[in-house]
DNA sequence: AACCAGGTCGTGA
DNA sequence: TCACGACATGGT
């Protein structure tokens, strides 16, 4: 018990950047933000909860998994903060295809891609159109705590959890009514959250069936539930199902792309996903998660 | 008080 | 194909 696992110099990771660059929403910072360079979150994932905290390190940053196993770390955080990858090589082959993004990958340096459950991330980005993260996130936790398993408080080592219950699964969400799921405040989506519940857990659609298809093809499969059009199933391929060649295209990446790739004439988002895919192979997605953190930093293209 | 938010659907040219 | 309003909810 309260056994914490500790890694040191840690490069290429921001913890604050990582959670808070709009790819997961089961999460809150819980430090008190006094000292600029700590950064302590609960986030709930991998049917855990856990508590992680970063600081400054000679080399990186160190990185705190409070009451965590050595074995727990190497099968399931590691994996999940995507640390095996080699964000240098991610970096170099980016800057490579377009020399413009080095500033703006050092500036957004400690961004990592995670691994999450696919159906979480799912039925997270069908909540997420037309709101912002704040919304997104009260929504996924009103979800889980209405309906996911309450979590076992006695095996925590503070009482205090900002978090009470796991994401639902395809059993749970699929066996809830429209009005429960409505009561999570995610209003018009929850028809779109029943039809994607419904397909997982009936097994139309399934991890092991889209992980056989190509890119593009499972992208269509997964536009066959009612509410997931190209935006929506680029981000569940790209941060629950790992395909980093994928290239989600919201507002965001509209303005930031047409600012720096079409002289700021109005283009229409299949065009800047192709072209990004080709200038970017597959690192699209990395290329799309650090323009975006640069985007929303210096509002590109925001009109006033 | 309108207007917008990591969009998608349905409709009508 | 393409443009456009509707869609819940909450925040400026």
């Amino acid at each position: 018990m309260n056994k914490n696992y500790i890694i040191e110099n840690i490069k290429d990771f921001h913890l604050r950047d990582v959670l808070e660059c709009g790819q997961c929403f089961h999460f809150e910072r819980i430090d008190s933000g006094i000292n600029p360079d700590e950064f302590e979150y609960e986030i709930v994932a991998k049917d855990r909860i856990l508590r992680i905290k970063e600081e400054p390190d000679s080399e990186g940053v160190r990185l705190t998994f409070f009451n965590t196993e050595k074995w727990e770390y190497d099968t399931v955080w590691k994996d999940y903060f995507d640390l095996d990858r080699d964000y240098a090589e991610i970096k170099g082959y980016i800057i490579e295809a377009d020399p413009r993004l080095e500033d703006i990958i050092y500036e957004n340096s400690g961004i990592r891609i995670l691994n999450q459950d696919f159906f979480e991330t799912l039925i997270s980005f069908i909540i997420s159109q037309n709101k912002q993260i704040p919304q997104i996130k009260q929504v996924v936790k009103n979800l889980s705590s209405e309906l996911g398993s309450k979590f076992d408080i006695t095996m925590f080592d503070r009482p205090d959890l900002e978090f009470d219950a796991f994401f639902p699964t395809p059993e749970q969400l699929n066996l809830a009514s429209e009005d429960e799921i409505r009561s999570s405040k995610c209003g018009f989506r929850a028809p779109y959250i029943k039809d994607a519940a419904e397909k997982v857990y009936n097994g139309e659609i399934t991890l092991e069936m889209l992980s056989k298809l190509d890119t593009d093809e499972a992208r269509e499969v997964l536009m066959s539930i009612h509410g997931v059009g190209e935006k929506v199933a680029n981000c569940v391929l790209l941060f629950g199902l790992g395909r980093r060649e994928a290239f989600p295209v919201d507002v965001w990446m509209k303005r930031i792309c047409e600012y720096m790739y079409y002289d700021e004439a109005d283009t229409p988002k299949a065009i800047i996903e192709e072209d990004a895919r080709k200038r970017f192979g597959k690192y699209a997605g990395y290329a799309q998660q650090y323009l975006f953190m640069y985007g929303q930093k210096h509002k590109i293209g925001i009109k006033r």
